[in-house]
Parts: structure tokens; C-alpha cells; sequence
DNA sequence: ACGATTTGCCAAAACGTTTTAGTTGGCTAT
DNA sequence: ATAGCCAACTAAAACGTTTTGGCAAATCGT
């Protein structure tokens, strides 16, 4: 009868980890019987496994990662590549899908591995993991038209998340909300209201995700038979710093322009001062809508100016990214897409309309 | 004579990827060779290292990390653990040390195991790491006193590197800046310059970075002969959203205080307008200094009101912190300390006294 | 009572590397 | 000629698991 050790102690005392083999030493027992015990199996006396359970806690043994991953060929790893732009980790966006993934991984007992790559060093990078073994899929953040990543990772066949779309998402696991839909709406919400002439304040159209809201006010206009100038582009390249305050001052300096609509709520909370002081236009204060992603901190319910918004939870999509590939992993489903649901809050007075009636059936199913 | 595939195709065709055999079988050598080749052993023709090496790139070849995990006892990748606390990825200081520690460990072929647990499963998350061989060390991020992570991590002997310090950090690795050092400095400075009460907007003190800021201020009062409330303290516990507003806002409602010390520069930006139109103190505008981390986006040089300021680099200071673990794991060196080295700027006017004399012998080498 | 089935356990192989402890054959020094 | 040495290679063990296939004893059905 050896005496309960903390299981510190026992690790100390050894200088190395307990080992399956010390737990079967211990209990006079095979190894193969331990695994079988811990790992379930049915052809395991109740007592026997209980010994073992009880044994396990007692020394604190926790199976060696590597050794399982190598006989297993499964790591529970989740590579996450970024480019090495500082900037990226100063998104809050980012931090939100992160977070929202991050929690995710805990419950399903995933690792995420955080890595950064030189500018021009990107598909070599995805390469590495998948030769080296070390990781079981991949999320892919913030794609772009024919994204090389994606073109890599579907010729390998690892597996893989896109936080986005593009064209080939009918062959891979996705998740992302309707952008194309939501702005659609929104667009033809503010033109509904009369407004003719509209600024979109809009990220970086290089990614997908702003391209496709591009696409969706352009086509609103089109469908209203209003001209192509009907909305006026602004692009920013990073939410945070002063593009918001910037673009919101040349999108008022515009005298027409009746009405904004912001890619994200940090654009607009960056002009914020500029739109509380704006004079109105055409005897009505200028009308505001935004993308809410439901960031922390950031409620546009509470902003003292009033703000029409579509919102939708990035912090969900990070957590439906690592379902997906457990779901493609554990589970061998294909892949699949995931919609984040999105809801609208329009502020009275600009609510003259259905949001849910201004996706004509010919947009539907868009992506972008 | 084969002709060369591309490294993806070979992949693909075989199904799974090439191994150290496969690259023996091709060239009718041992595996032994091939790995002695491969690693840059002096036992190897250099005429068949050529062979070798050709072969392994024709091939994509990258040997199986779990393999090599498993038989080295090193992994090559450090855990960042955090507190599932939603809040901490929209940290703009965080996400300026991770995007450090990135660039390192992509320098140094390390990788992040970011992980977030539950509130009350620090220790048994540290601990899973350490007996599951996942990881070769950890960062500890914002250490509190007597620090429980820190505990447990002597504890075992696995390597760590923190963050800052706490009162045992002579019997580990860290990085820091000189907390209380640069406040002592910015303390007497404005104490130096007539200020009798002065505002600290400080962050958590239940993290030893600004418990030690606090003393530094209290024990600059104490030695300029003042009175203990000569600082007044407020406390923030997160540097985004309206702390620093309403902070200021209180700082400002006391018409004693003439100068504000922030713990960050978001907690001035937060306070910014309120500081623009505070009316003048005793005849002169509110003279207002600030802790730089150099943070992207957010120089206090470029604001419009004049600030000083004392900078130590975030982005530095992750990546020392990946450095000095490789240090550890990979030289065999005994765990070191780094200071990461700060700069002052003072605005002319406040000028009138030399920042470098004002550490008086009997405060140096405190750590908070 | 006895063959068939079930229960509970185990030896050995496999995963893909690195490392140890060689072996072989050719060259050098005497 | 031959002992000694060096250059270039390799067989086998080890890392710590899971899994395959099997075996002995206990239980069951008739």
C-alpha cells in the first residue's frame, strides 16, 4: 500500500513524465490492458478498469501526446496562418473569431497553432505543416477570389475551413455570413427611404468578404434603377486608426451623400464625433447603417446616435470554424458550409420597408 | 531516371506523405544515411549528402514531426495559455506582444499552442501540458503576486518564461520593462515641475504591472517629502472601451488635480477630447504623461496635444520572450532576465528636471 | 458432461524518426 | 606484410502509444 503523492511530486521524483508502462508496472497489468482501459474498450473487466482509473489520477498520467499522434496519425492540432502583419493581430475582428475559436477548440480538446509567415512565404508555410504531420487541418481567414491557399489545400487534400467564400465554396468546409444579402438589404432599405445618393464605407476589397458587399449595393441600385453612381465607394485597409475618421470626413464633405453605410462598426465609431456634428441633410440628419459583429465593448444600441445595423456574431463563426473540422475530422463528414445567422435592427423612421422582401429571387443564392 | 513530379502530386498519388523509408528505398540507402544526411552529420559522403538532400526536395519530403517529438523529447512549441476571457484577444497590448513572439518563433522554427481554459482550470490546463510532452515550455503572461501559474511551473521543472516579474524572478526566465523604475521618473518629474496632486490612471492592480507603477508613484510622493494623497488612483481593468473616458472624466472632476499619468495610451485616446477642451489648472493647460508600449496606429507624437511619455516596445518584448525560451531549451542556459529597454520624452516645458537622477540609490533595482 | 460462447487479458507489430554501436573496406605507417 | 586508422555506411534499439490477433478461463446451453 504506497502512499498518496501529489502527482507534482511523483514528476519530480522521476524526472521524466509517468509513462503507460509505469502505470502497467504498478498494477501488474500489460500495457495493452491500460490503453484498452482508458481508452473504454468494452473487453475490460469493470474492477480491472477502475484499478487502472484509479492509478492514472493517482500518478497523474496523462498519455504522450507525440507517441499518440504518431501511431494514431491524428495531432488534435489546428494550424492558423497569418501573414506576418502585425497589423492583423491589432484587429478586433480577428481577436473576436480567435476567441470565438479558441473556446471551441477547449471543448472539442483541439490545440490551435498560431503561426506567421514572411509575406512571400505563404503556400511554403501551409506546405510545411502538411508534410511534417503536425497539424490535422487548417483555417483559412479572410479569402480572396481564387485564393491560392485554397487552391494548395484542396490539390493536398487536408482538410480545411474557410472563415469566407469564394468561387469554389460548393467543394470545401466553410463558414460565413451572407454579405452579399445583408448589404443587398441594406442597400435597398436606405433607397427605399429615398435616399439617392450613398456613401459605402468599406474595407479592404481585395478580401472577399468587402468585395461581395461591393457587389451587393452595386446590384441594389441597378435592381431600383438608380445609376451607378448611386453609391459611393471608400475603402479602408485596417479598422483600426484613423480611416473611419478620414473617410467619414470625405464621405460628408459630399454634399449629395444622405446616407452611410459602414463595413464595421469600428469605421464608424471612429467617425462618430464627425457624424453627431454633420448638419443635415436635406432637412433630415444623415442616415447611418452599419455591419455589427457583435464585438465586445461595441453595441450600436448604445451610441447615443441612432444606427441602422445588421448584425452577426464573429465570435460564433470562430467557434462553427473548429466545429467544421472537427465535424470533417472526427466525425468523416464532407465538408460543409455554415451560414452565421444575421439579424437587422432598423432605427424608426427608416423602417418603410421589408427587409425581407428586397432580395429579389434573381440575387438569391448569390454569394457575391 | 524518374522524371520530377511536382511535390504535391507525389503527395496526393501516394496518399499519404514521404517518409524517411521512402526517400532510403528511392536511393538504396539506410534510413540511418538518410537521417545523418539530412541532420548534417560528418559521417556522410558529401557526394550522398548531395544525393540525399536532391532526392528530399524532388519529393517534398519533411520528416514526420510527431515522429521526431516522440523520440527527441522536444517539440519545438511553447504554450501560451490564457483565461478564457473573451476581452483579453481585443487587447490591443496583448495582440502587440503576440505578434512579437510570433515573428521570433517563426525566426527560431517555433510554434504557438495558443489555448484558452476556464476560469477555474488554470493549474489543470498548465498541468495537462506539461505531463502530455505537447510542448516544450510556456509564456506567462501578466503575473500577479505570489503567482500561482509560477508556483506550479518551478514546480515541475518544465521551462517558462514570464512576462514580467513578480518577487521569486531571480529563479526564472522573464522579460520586462522597468515598471517602476519609469513611473518613479514620470512621478518625480511632475512633482518636480509643482504638481501637488496628480491623477494615476492605472490598469489592474491585481497584475503586478501596475501594482508596481502604484508603488512607484507612492514611493516617489514619500520621497519628495508629500503627502500620501498626492496621488489620487483609478483603476481600469480593461483599456478598451469607456475606462479611460469616464477615468478622465473623474480625474478631471477634482480641480485639485493638475497632471494625469495613463498606464497606456488607449486610456488617453479614450480621454482625449475631455483632455482637449479640460479648462487650464491654476493658470496653466493639465500636463498629462503616458506609458507608450508603441503600439501601431497610436504615437504620441502625433497627437495634437502635447504628452510625455515614456516607450518601451511590446512588440520587443514578445519576442525576447520566445528567444529566451529557446535559449533554455535549445543552448542549455540557465533561465535570465530581460530588460526590455524604455525612452523618455518629455515635452518642453515639463523639461526642467534631469529624468536620470531621480531614482535615488535606496529605489534601485526594485522591482515594484 | 461437453462443446460453444463470452469474458478478460496479453504479446507483438506498427507509427517514423534519431541514436548507438557497430561493420566494411581502403589507406597509411612501419 | 600488416596493424592501425579513417571514411562511409548500416542494423537494431529506442521513444510511448494504439491496434491486431490470439489465448486461457469462465460461463452457458443442451
Amino acid at each position: 500500500m504506497e502512499k498518496p503523492r501529489k502527482p507534482s511530486a511523483v514528476l519530480a521524483a522521476l524526472g521524466r513524465s509517468v509513462t503507460i508502462k509505469d502505470l502497467a508496472a504498478e498494477l501488474g497489468l500489460s500495457i495493452t490492458t491500460i490503453s484498452r482501459a482508458l481508452n473504454g474498450y468494452s473487453d475490460v473487466g469493470e474492477k480491472t478498469r477502475r484499478r487502472v482509473t484509479d492509478a492514472a489520477a493517482r500518478l497523474g498520467y496523462h498519455p504522450n501526446r507525440n507517441a499518440q499522434r504518431l501511431v494514431m496519425q491524428r495531432t488534435h492540432n489546428v494550424a492558423w496562418v497569418q501573414t506576418d502583419n502585425e497589423l492583423k493581430y491589432l484587429d478586433p475582428h480577428f481577436a473576436e473569431v480567435m476567441a470565438g475559436a479558441l473556446g471551441q477548440a477547449r471543448v472539442l480538446n483541439y490545440d490551435i497553432v498560431l503561426t506567421s509567415h514572411a509575406i512571400d512565404r505563404e503556400i511554403p508555410t501551409y506546405d510545411r505543416y502538411v508534410r511534417d504531420n503536425s497539424v490535422d487541418g487548417f483555417i483559412v481567414d479572410l479569402p480572396r477570389e481564387n485564393d491560392e491557399r485554397v487552391t494548395y489545400l484542396m490539390d493536398t487534400g487536408r482538410a480545411f475551413v474557410v472563415h469566407g467564400r469564394e468561387r469554389r465554396c460548393d467543394r470545401y468546409g466553410w463558414v460565413d455570413m451572407d454579405n452579399y444579402g445583408n448589404f443587398y438589404r441594406l442597400a435597398r432599405l436606405l433607397i427605399a427611404n429615398g435616399h439617392r445618393r450613398i456613401a459605402l464605407i468599406n474595407g479592404d476589397e481585395h478580401f472577399n468578404y468587402a468585395l461581395y458587399r461591393h457587389n451587393a449595393v452595386r446590384d441594389a441600385a441597378q435592381d431600383a434603377g438608380l445609376p451607378e453612381d448611386t453609391f459611393v465607394l471608400f475603402n479602408s485597409s485596417h479598422p483600426m486608426g484613423d480611416a473611419g475618421f478620414t473617410l467619414t470626413a470625405s464621405a460628408l464633405a459630399d454634399r449629395e451623400i444622405t446616407a452611410i453605410i459602414y463595413s464595421s462598426i469600428l469605421l464608424l465609431m471612429s467617425g462618430y464625433e464627425l457624424l453627431m456634428t454633420a448638419p443635415d441633410r436635406k432637412g433630415r440628419p444623415i442616415a447611418v447603417a452599419t455591419m455589427d459583429d457583435n464585438l465586445r465593448h461595441l453595441d450600436p444600441t448604445r451610441l447615443a446616435l441612432r444606427v441602422s445595423f445588421v448584425r452577426s456574431s464573429l465570435h460564433d463563426a470562430g467557434a462553427a470554424l473548429i466545429a467544421e473540422l472537427s465535424r470533417q475530422c472526427d466525425e468523416g463528414r464532407p465538408p460543409s458550409g455554415t451560414m452565421i445567422p444575421s439579424v437587422f435592427q432598423i432605427i424608426p423612421g427608416l423602417d418603410r420597408t421589408s427587409i425581407d422582401e428586397t432580395l429579389p429571387v434573381h440575387r438569391r443564392n448569390r454569394i457575391g
